[in-house]
DNA sequence: GACCAATGTTGGCTCGGCCAACATATAGTG
DNA sequence: CACTATATGTTGGCCGAGCCAACATTGGTC
């Protein structure tokens, strides 16, 4: 992500005012809250363990390759991803029995546990970073950034 | 940034509505279309080589290190943006002969072409980030996602 | 003269993302 | 049935943007 610190030196005119500019700042604050609340509140997991764990919580348990779809995860992203997860014991991993290639995730106990802690705080941070507008700012900012996709 | 694909598989409930997340999207969408933008007719030029032009055309000749505070781009990157900068003759280094250790970077005229050239660019883009929303709509965006920065 | 700060450079790290290759297993077709 | 094609998980590597640490050199200040 671009380098939108904390405004030092001076302002390029020619970027300063670019949608792509504006956009790319405001994801930059984005993400630097949410690093900070991974940080502080993460247990070390980050946005892809999160997104596994949201995925396994919704659709129940499911193959690798299919976390991999759902979650727009490259596979091998999703391997090592789980790795670290089931090191942690949120997820376990077995080997379909009809099926031997494929290995079947599930999330534990302790997964969905973690996943709730992570909710909270992934909805603090969306307080945060829409702090800066009103109540009826913020409406109108997801229905535009929405479209934008 | 994170995964927003071609909607590939399904969509994470606990995910989809959350602002960090269509920020995310956003931010996506803008950069692929920059990337595309610079891979096209961009030279083999990025970001970064941009705002360097950029920074050396608002404010004249300048040291690496003033370079580096005024774009908010690292020392290091910027060292080797220059270096493939003045390998296309886009911008000169001589060492400044008051202060040996610094060294004074100079846009040349091919440089200063080619900023236009990335200017014309960068505002075809802007047009297509934002043409999902009527020019209304556009107005309301940018007022809105400046406030976030 | 002895420190301390700034400068440019090198090298390395992170994160999210992406791709290639590979062994293995399953499914589909002749 | 045999053969081939596809699917799966894994390893290892690459990229862009950003960030940081170390270092030699140079400058300025007590």
């Amino acid at each position: 992500m671009p380098a939108h610190h904390d405004e030092a030196g001076r302002t390029l005119d020619r970027v300063k005012e670019r949608p792509t500019w504006l956009i790319s700042r405001a994801f930059s604050r984005s993400s630097a809250l949410l690093a900070a609340g991974f940080e502080a509140h993460g247990d070390g997991l980050r946005g892809y363990h999160y997104r596994l764990l949201a995925a396994l919580e919704q659709w129940g348990s499911a193959s690798q390759a299919d976390l991999g779809r759902d979650t727009g995860i490259d596979r091998s992203d999703v391997t090592a991803a789980l790795t670290e997860l089931e090191s942690r014991n949120l997820v376990e991993r077995r080997t379909d029995p009809d099926h031997k290639r494929r290995k079947i995730v599930t999330l534990t106990p302790q997964g969905a546990d973690a996943l709730l802690r992570l909710d909270a705080v992934l909805d603090g941070i969306q307080e945060e970073v829409l702090a800066p507008l009103t109540a009826a700012q913020q409406r109108q900012f997801v229905d535009l950034v929405s479209r934008l996709g």
